[in-house]
Parts: C-alpha cells; structure tokens; sequence
DNA sequence: GCCTCTAATGTTATCGGTAACATTAGAGTA
DNA sequence: TACTCTAATGTTACCGATAACATTAGAGGC
C-alpha cells in the first residue's frame, strides 16, 4: 500500500541496506549514492514505518507523558517543559490524558509500553496507580514521577514542597488573625493532598489550635469539587474564617461557590491555595497562592528520565522544589513576595 | 528480552495463533483453552508488542492530536472533548505540542505517520502547514483541521465563526460609542487571523469609519505578543479607545501592559476579545469575550475524523460553529448574554 | 603481479505479531 | 461404515525495517 523502503531502494537502484543506512546517517555510504536516495525519497514522499524500525531496533525515540487533566494549567506547563526538553535532546514527547480514571491511566500506560516509548513521565492518579507502575517497571521501562509519590513504589521523584508549603500558607492565614480555618483537600491517596493536609495540621498544632474534623473537607480537586465542598462549609453552624484549598481549580470552585451564596471574599471568607493560574493572575491579580515552577517540575524530570534511559542512574533520586507565597487579595492582606528558594537534590 | 508471544504459547502449551486469537478476543477458542491463556498472560506481565501487531495487522487503535500550544486553555479544553470521544470509540488519543514551530510540526506529524497513527486531528500552526498536510494525506491517513483552515487544503474542518464573531465583537464596541479602535491581529497566515480582521474591518465599514492600518497590530497570539503589541499602541500620537484582541491570551498581554502603563481598563482602554478561559472569568469575570464552544469543537473534530476512517464521509465537510458574546467589564458596559446558536453543517 | 586491507554495498535472518491457508478430530448423515 | 462438515487449533509466509555477517572492488604495499 504505502511507499516501502523497498521501492525507494529499487528506484535508487541500491539494496534497502543503502536505504536504511542513509535514513540513519551511517556514514558509510557514498555521497553520490546518498544524494541519489535522497532524491528518490523526497520524489516519493517516503515516510519509513516507525513500527518495524522500532520492532526490529528496539528503539523508538518517543517518550510518554501521562497526566491526569490536560486541562489543569499546572500540568500543561510542566508538560511544555518536558517537551521542550525532550525534542532538544532529540525525542518525541506524547502526552495521555488519563481524566484521573484508573482504567483510562491503564489502557494508556499499556499503550504506551506496547508502542515501546523509551520511557515514561507520569503524574499518577494515586496510589492506586501503583499496580500499572509495577507493570511498567517489571517490563524496565525507566519512569519517572512528578508532582505526587505513591506509596510503595521508590522511584525517581519529583515533587513540591507540599508539607512546607500547606504550612506557610495556614500560617499566613494565622497571623492574619484567622483561628478557625478550613481545609479543603483531595482524596488521601494522593500524596499531594495527605502531605498538604499533614502541613495544615501541623500549622494548626503550632498554633495551639484544636484540629476539627468537620473543617476538612474532602473532595476532588477540580472546579466541581471545590464548589460543592464550599457549599458544605458554607452551611456549618459556625462558619470558618478562612479556607485553605489543596489546588488552584478547587479554589475556582470555592470563589464560585461563595459568591453564589451571596457573600464576599475576602470578607466573609478568606482564601488561600496551592498553585497558581498564570493567566488569572494576570487579569486579576486575586488568589493568595503558593506558586510551584511548574516548568521546572517538567524540565528536571524530563532530565532524569534521561538519564535512567542512558543508564546513568542508579538509585532513585528525590527532588524537591519549593514554592513561593504570593500574597495577593483573596487572603485579606496587602502584597508582599518571598524568593524563591533552589531545588534540593537527596 | 520482554516476554513474547511465543513465551506465553509455550507455558500455555498452545501454537501462538491461539494465544493471537484470545487476545484478539476471536470466539474461534474453546473456553478452557482460553482461560489457561489468560491465566499464563496474568502470570508473566505479558503485553503484546504495539509494533508488531500494527506491522502485521495495519491496525493500532491510536489517533493523533496535534496543537499548537497545549497551555491554551482553548486547545485543551478541545483536547478532552476530542479525548473522550476517542475513548469512547476504543481509540486512544496522543497529543503532541509544536509550540507553533513549523519544523517541529512537521517531525510530529511524521513521526505519527511513522507509527502509523489511523487519524489526526490539527490545528495547523499556519497555512504553512500545507506541505505538512499533503504529505499526511499522500498517505491516505484521514485528517480533520480545527479552529483553523489551510489555504489551498479543502478538507474535514471545525471552525468558528471567526468574521461574523469579530464583526459583533466590534459592532459591541462601536455601541458603546467608541470609534477609534484599535485591533491586536495574529500574523495573516492563520485563517483564524485573516477572519477576524476581515470581521474588524466590515464592522467599521458598516459604521461609515475609515480604516487606519496603524491601528491593526500584527503580532503572535501569545500573551508576550499581547503585551508588546499594546505597548506599540500606547505610544501612538492619538491613544486608540478600544482594542479588539484576536484572541484570549494575547488579551492577558492587553492587560499586562496597560496595568504597568499605569493606565486603567476600561477607563482609559476598552477591550474585548476571542475566545474565554474559564478559570479566570469564573475568579473574576472581567474580559468581555466572543466565547467559542471548545470541547464541542474536539468531539465534533473527532466524530468527523471517525467517519472518515470507516469510510463512510466522501465530500470534505465543514462545520462551522458560532461564538457566545460575552459582556462584562472590560468593555465598560454591563453584563447581557447571548444564546448561542446551533451548529451549521455544510 | 599478488596480497592485504578497507570502503561501499549486498544478503540473510530476525524483531513479534497476524492473515491466510492447512490440519485434525469428532459430530452428523446417508 | 464411509463421507461430509465444522469447530478448534496449527503452519507458513509476511508486514517493513535493521543487525550481523558477506561480498566486492579498488588502493596501496612489497
């Protein structure tokens, strides 16, 4: 059907082994006869079968990236680091959408090692995922984790400064005054939310403050999740003072839901959040936020897949990097900027 | 190295066509025969090799998705509508960013040619694109664009109703008194680009204005370009009074550059713009938009390219959606909703 | 002139599946 | 009983490249 390397060899009049060694850039092959394939190839438009060169040389050149919603601004820019990277080291990055369904993030992940990717970038669902990593390691195709660990399976890492970070934020909101603070997290088998959870409750403890169960609340992370869980927190006896949402969407969720009852941030209620949304932000600069360098998330992670495929590896490497509190409205207090610190490498 | 086939027929005690057929899921095996074979794929992780399969089969389940720019939220919001549908047809969808760079356009879609991919979605970075295009279509593999058209490809297209969205953006303007207006243009190699202008340019003509090329900036539609563009038209002898951005993310820049200009919107500045975020507008519901149905514009892509693979769609098809006037603050007018309307096949 | 060596190119087997055809065994039939 | 038919399974060739080894021809040494 389509335009084999055998009818590129038999109009240059070579053997396919000339073929193939100019499309691989072997230099053995005079330049006379080089130009001449080139020619024919470009004359028929040849595109070689990226299936039985990968079959047969066991190499593909492409990379998966894998993350639960392409939707989620924090994703698509570590995504856009992680390509970048990728294509100036000469691979392909594909990207899965897994919608934080299990199956879907199953069917993807054997996919992609059936298409045998030389490697994988994954920000699993939770730790439910562990059983596909486990598929994708028995068959030793380098992974690498990004934004969330899961439990029982010690990989490569890269993650944020979650606990650090729940804890400055919570303590911001303290020392604006704020003692009955709620939380508003995601399931506990995502380790972003346990550990943003740990650093809220540590807050709270440093502080003297009583943990109340009823003030966390926990939900999906997205724009729904947030708005129903406010809902619920809306409706408490006693309302809190201030929330503390475990991402950037749910705390889209939570502007919608407080307005729609009628009241006002940051009066009523004030707010804090993980994550920043650089377009937002721009337009109104509202949300008080703890910002993550979502790109470098891509980048450095991108970088160690590379270095497991090259071999250079060998135990698995944790890398944490830290976020930045920007005060903006939305907490009740005037703007002020901390630096950012540089990653650690343990 | 990985386990084959052959592996599992040889503990299963069976010729590998019977294990090719349970995993085919052919009714041509006995049910002990095939669950013996299930179980001894359970026992040695095994996952059949993609290459192989699609080498010999022709067939890999796997369509393509090329973007420009996966942090628009306008692309991906079209990418999970696109995904889902996909899903939902026993497809898996891979998305592939090309940053608008043509030469990385180009190795993508190769690359997917390569893998022998059964269909792509484009938006296509310009009408550039075409070389691209042809090649993809030399080889038969069926294509459908969206959002934008390529000069001189008559194929399956999603679009907007970019000149008759334009035409009312501006119209909405020029009601609100304003007459020297200013447009913010992507470079006229992009349909949508051209459209929108085309749209400008009718609407000032039906008011009886004279069009001023100083007022109509070409620059990319990112928020960089955004910001730059502004700060060109601020510096103009006689300060437009509204500006009309071609689209959502240069708006951003709009609003950047106005803000550090110590000037104010819509006080000093009007602006109105293609295409919402939704994150943003829910935070603060500020930008006054044409808002395009995104995720209608992926499933509606997807269902078209699904007929072209089943061979059931002959002529090229187009289907062209309209857009949502939006109206809140950046205008300086008060909120009004237009329905949106149906989509028009032809 | 003969031999060695190397650069350029060719031949063959193989990667891991599936299509197409072949075989086998037992059921049904006359 | 012999014969046909079909369900279950096996054999062989091939998909389109590349790895590994083979061949060839001319350059250069003696």
């Amino acid at each position: 059907m389509a335009v084999t390397i055998r009818d590129v060899a038999e109009r240059a009049g070579v053997s396919t082994m000339t073929v193939s060694r100019v499309l691989n850039e072997s230099d053995r092959v005079q330049s006379e006869t080089r130009q001449k394939v080139e020619q024919v190839i470009a004359e028929l438009g040849y595109v070689p079968n990226g299936l039985a060169r990968g079959l047969s040389s066991q190499k593909t050149g492409v990379l998966a990236l894998v993350v639960p919603d392409v939707s989620n601004p924090f994703f698509t820019k570590m995504v856009r680091g992680a390509e970048n990277v990728a294509w100036h080291n000469g691979y392909r990055a594909i990207l899965c959408n897994t919608e934080s369904d299990l199956n879907r993030e199953k069917a993807y992940l054997e996919d992609m090692l059936a298409q045998r990717v030389e490697g994988l970038l994954i920000v699993p669902t939770s730790d439910q995922s562990r059983r596909h990593l486990n598929l994708v390691q028995q068959h030793k195709v380098p992974v690498v984790l990004i934004d969330r660990s899961v439990e029982g399976f010690n990989y490569d890492l890269v993650e944020g400064d979650n606990l650090g970070g729940a804890r400055r934020l919570v303590e911001h909101l303290l020392s604006l005054g704020h003692r009955r603070i709620a939380m508003l997290s995601g399931p506990l088998d995502i380790s972003t939310s346990r550990d943003r959870l740990k650093g809220y409750r540590q807050a709270l403890e440093d502080a003297g403050i009583v943990y109340e169960p009823e003030l966390v609340i926990q939900t999906n992370v997205d724009q729904r999740g947030g708005y129903e869980a406010t809902r619920q927190l809306l409706q408490l006896p006693v309302r809190p003072q201030a929330v503390f949402s475990v991402n950037n969407l749910a705390a889209v969720g939570v502007v919608e839901a407080v307005r729609e009852a009628g009241l006002t941030l940051p009066d009523d209620l004030a707010l804090v959040c993980f994550e920043d949304i650089d377009y937002a932000s721009v337009i109104c600069p509202f949300l008080t936020v703890m910002a993550q360098p979502a790109e470098s998330f891509g980048t450095l992670a991108l970088q160690l897949l590379l270095d497991r495929i090259s071999g250079r590896a060998v135990d698995p490497r944790h890398v944490s990097l830290s976020a930045e509190l920007i005060v903006r409205e939305s907490c009740g207090a005037k703007q002020v900027r901390q630096p950012l610190e540089l990653p650690v490498v343990s």
